[in-house]
Parts: structure tokens; sequence; C-alpha cells
RNA sequence: CGGGACGUAGCUCAGCUUGGUAGAGCAUUGCGUUUGGGACGCAAGGGUCGCAGGUUCAAAUCCUGUCGUCCCGACCA
């Protein structure tokens, strides 16, 4: 490699070419997203990450609203007991449960669990709660900190302790649970598209990337730089089996006691993760508008004997903010250089600078954080009267570059293969999302992971009759992604 | 949890081989000059070297343990 390629662009972080891991963490500590804690596996959420986690907040939070779903809020701690009667569930969870086990000086009889996630303490109420098919569904979502016991952490793609929001609903009917286990796939997908600008792929989990517990698991996945997958967000259809284990049954109008069935969804911060890692660039972050915590920071230029562009910048940041926009004046005693560097590093989509020029000119310039330095579309000269108009279409537009950006990453990335050798090796060279006909057998997978480290991501349909799995030569019953995962 | 690396000032690191109680750059603070892509001058402050033991007259340096971090695997959102 070039001495101009391993050159760091910006001092504080590595070229994201070169090494995807050194750079994700320093962008995350640089950017002020997260800090290390003294508390091992745990970060710290800074506020500017909280941004971050309180616009997808904000913006999936609509979505659920809108399809029906309530917000509530469940004990954070599990009686030993109850996690034990649901065994695929307890079984895939045991490894990495955290245990509290004194209460002050006193011993506990029984222990209690940290939830490393809600179906059972929230089984439980609902069978509480249900008794008629008149109290079907039950449509709750919780906002929520969780905690895995996990061995390996990095900033938000896994950490011990992580926010998610979790989704859990029970119904009458098994197609009623399967259609909302769609529903929310959707949901997720849309938020990734339209939102974090992050195309996905959705489809079905195999049955050994299954949910402990779950019939069926459907995920999204969003490819990395580094051709890995990272799954972003899952949605259980539970069929009958945790209401079995928790006892959630009904009378439904046919006057027969019934389980009832159920679904649980999910999506972390490690969302945001995906974000970061899809988007940023060797300046550092690049956040879609919508996910921003700053649509744009205004750098005054200032001179010994000039410093009309403060004030000016003031007035005008307030107007944005009157007409809904988030924006900051950056009057710090620093020098611009060093404030582009600091705000491009920290991702906000547009730069508004003013000098004395542009005071007397009555015009400031616009800067695309998504453009490189240098290209003749970064910079525009903006009539103050015109600013929130220009600022909105520049944001739209800067949102839907870098979701096309990474749209084309995505596709130039996928390979629809059908010979065995091509297979093999794109999945061993990390090339990105391999898709193939595939038998669907655990066998089959498990022979490819051994090979290559690359397992089914999830599955689509099969578009013809009669195909054979390109991984071993059965035949096949669904097309599946194969990637490496994070 | 296996393999590897690391832990010295806020950050990046030097010093450790050949023990003698700490250095650099950047950052920070003050004053002045500057300000359209990471400014400059002068002055100042800041660490007992992750933690705990051990060896020694003497430990950042040698030994043991432990905690933590990073990378590569196995497992997960």
């Amino acid at each position: 490699m070039s001495d101009a390629l391993v050159q760091p662009v910006v001092k504080e972080i590595p070229p994201k070419a070169a090494d995807l891991s050194a750079w994700y963490t320093a962008v995350c500590l640089k950017a002020e997203l997260v800090s290390y804690s003294p508390v091992r596996g745990c970060v710290v959420l800074r506020p500017y990450g909280y941004g971050l986690w309180e616009n997808l907040q904000k913006h999936l939070d609509v979505a659920f609203k809108a399809t029906g779903h309530e917000n509530a809020y469940f004990p954070l701690l599990i009686p030993e007991g109850l996690l034990l009667k649901e065994a695929e569930h307890v079984e895939g969870f045991a490894p990495e449960v955290a245990w509290v086990t004194h209460g002050g000086q006193e011993e506990l009889t029984e222990r209690l669990a940290i939830r490393p996630t809600s179906e059972v303490i929230i089984g439980v109420m609902y069978a509480q709660w249900v008794e008629s098919y008149r109290d079907l569904p039950i449509l709750i979502n919780q906002w929520a900190n969780v905690l895995r016991w996990e061995k390996a952490t990095r900033p938000f793609l896994r950490t011990m302790e992580f926010l998610w929001q979790e989704g859990h609903t029970a119904h009458a009917h098994a197609q009623e649970a399967r259609e909302e286990t769609l529903r929310m796939l959707e949901v997720y997908e849309e938020f990734a598209r339209d939102v974090a600008a992050v195309p996905v792929y959705a489809g079905i989990k195999s049955a050994s990337e299954r949910f402990p517990g779950a019939v069926e698991t459907y995920s999204i996945e969003a490819l990395m730089p580094d051709g890995k997958a990272l799954q972003s967000a899952t949605s259980h259809d539970l069929g009958q089996n945790f209401a079995k284990a928790y006892d959630i049954k009904f009378v439904d109008a046919d006057q027969q006691i019934k389980h009832a069935y159920t679904t649980s969804w999910g999506m972390s911060w490690r969302m945001l993760g995906a974000m970061i890692m899809v988007h940023g660039d060797d300046r550092g972050l690049r956040i879609p508008p919508k996910m921003a915590p700053l649509h744009a920071v205004f750098v005054p230029i200032v001179r010994s004997n000039d410093d009309r562009a403060v004030a000016a910048s003031h007035e005008a940041a307030a107007s944005l903010r009157k007409a809904g926009y988030r924006v900051k004046v950056d009057d710090r005693d620093q020098q611009p250089g060093w404030k582009y560097a600091e705000w491009d590093l920290r991702g906000v989509p547009v730069r508004i600078e003013m000098g004395p020029r542009d005071v007397d000119a009555g015009n400031v310039v616009l800067v695309r954080r998504d453009r490189a330095k240098g290209d003749p579309d970064q910079k525009a000269i903006v009539p103050l009267d015109q600013l929130a108009q220009r600022l909105q279409a520049l944001l739209d537009e800067i949102q839907a570059s870098l979701y096309a950006q990474a749209k084309a990453f995505l596709e130039s990335h996928t390979f629809a293969v059908s010979d065995r050798d091509e297979f093999y090796a794109k999945c061993k060279s990390r090339a990105g999302m391999v898709d193939i006909p595939w038998c669907g057998r655990e066998a089959c997978e498990a022979h490819v992971k051994a090979e290559t480290s690359a397992t089914t991501r999830n599955t689509h349909p099969l578009d013809v009759v009669g195909a054979r799995c390109v991984a071993c030569g059965e035949p096949a019953t669904v097309r599946a992604y194969f990637a490496q995962s994070y």
C-alpha cells in the first residue's frame, strides 16, 4: 500500500479503507458518540450519540404508533423460575445471562436474571391480562436497556448493556401473528432505507439462525464496507411456543380455550453502528440528515476588525430554528479550518459559512458534507432570504445521495452465482452478499461455514423451479444470501 | 472462550533489553497577534508509569497474579 493511502486525511482517524475496525472505533470515540467506561463491555452514550438514538426513537416510535402499538415498561429483573419455562429460549440465552444473587447482605432464595430480552416477563403478564378473544390483540412496545454477558464488545455493534426497543404482541390467530411479524419487518426495512439511508435485504432466517423459541425469524441485513453483513433488526413469529410456556390462554368466539399466538421484534442501537460504517469516510462520520442531531452548523468567519458575521450567524440560526431546523453556531475561538475539520468528523450534513464578504452581500455559503473537498458541487452561495428553502432542498438531496451511494455499493457487492467454486471463493474472500439457490439444510450451511466462515444471512423465495443448491447440489428450496456476519 | 498484541500526562507515543524514583509532540490555561480547510509568539500547569503482590539498598524497567482494551477466530441485537 502506498504512503498516500495510509496517511490519515484527518489526524484523529486512520483511513477507512486501510483498516475498517480501527477507523470505526476512532470515529465513534473522536466524534464523541461514545466513551469507554470503567465497566467492562459497557459504553457511555454521550450527548451527540444520544442525539442519534433519539432520532432513531422518534422515527420508529411514530411508525409503531401508526401501526397500532402502545408503549409500556416492564421490570428489568426476571425470577429464575419464570425464565426456565421455555426450554429453547433458556438454552439460547443461558450463556449470556447475568444474575442478581444478593439483596444488600442477604443472599436471595431465588436468583434474579437481568433481562437479556423480555419475552418471559411480558409473556407472564400477558397471561394475566388475557381471558377472552376480545382482549386480543395486545400490541405493546417497550423502549429499554438489556444486558447480555458478551465476551468481545465494540461500540454499538456489540456491548454488554445496550439500548433497544422490543415489541411484544399477542393474537388470537396464527395468520394474524404472522401478518404482524411481517408488518414490523417492513417498518424496519423502511426505517433503514428512508431514515438511516441504509439499504438492506429483508428475509427469513435459517433454522440455525432462528431466535431461541421462535417458529420463524425474519431479519434485515445490511452490508458493511468490509464485505461482512450486519443483522440490523429482527422480527419473530413465536407461534404458540411462549403462550404455552407462560400460559397465555383465552376463550375464543367458538367457546374453546386456546393458546394465543405471539410475536416479538426489536431494533437496537446496533443500527447506529450500521449507519456509521456504511456512510462514513476518511474525514469521519457522514450522518443522513434525518438522523443528524444537527442539520447544519454555522461557522462565522471573523477578522480582527470585523466580527459582524457572528451576530449575523446567530440571527440566521434563530430563524432556521423557528422553521424547525436543528442548527448551531460555532462561535468558539478557533480557526475556521479547525472547525471545518471538527464538524466534518462529526458528520453534520451541512456547514454554513458566513464571513465579512457574505455579510456585505447578504449571502451565506452552504457546504455539503457528503461531497469531497474541492468537488465543484460541494459549496453553493445562497442569498440569506432563501436560506431555509435551499437548506431543505440540500438536506433532501444529501439524504437521497447517501442512500444512493450505499445502495450502489450493496448492489455491486451482491453476487448471484450458480457455480459451486465461485460460490465458495466469493464467500471466503468476503466479497459481499452471495445469493444462491439453497437447499435449506443445516448440514449444508454448517459445511459452508466451516469452509468459508460465511453463513446464511437470510432467505427469500426461489424464483425458478427445479433449481439445485449451489453449495451442495441437493434440490433447492429457497434463495439465500450468504455472508460472513458481524 | 481460544490465539495474538497492548496498558507511561486529556490524546498519540518514547523510555524498559543493560533497575538509580519520568520525556516528546499534540491538547489544556494566560496574554498578544491571527481567522474563507486543523494559525503563530511568549509564559504556565499537568503523570509517581492500569491495579495488587514479589525480588532488590533501589522497580515504569525484572517476576507472579489480576483488571481492562484492541485485533483474529468461535457465539450473539
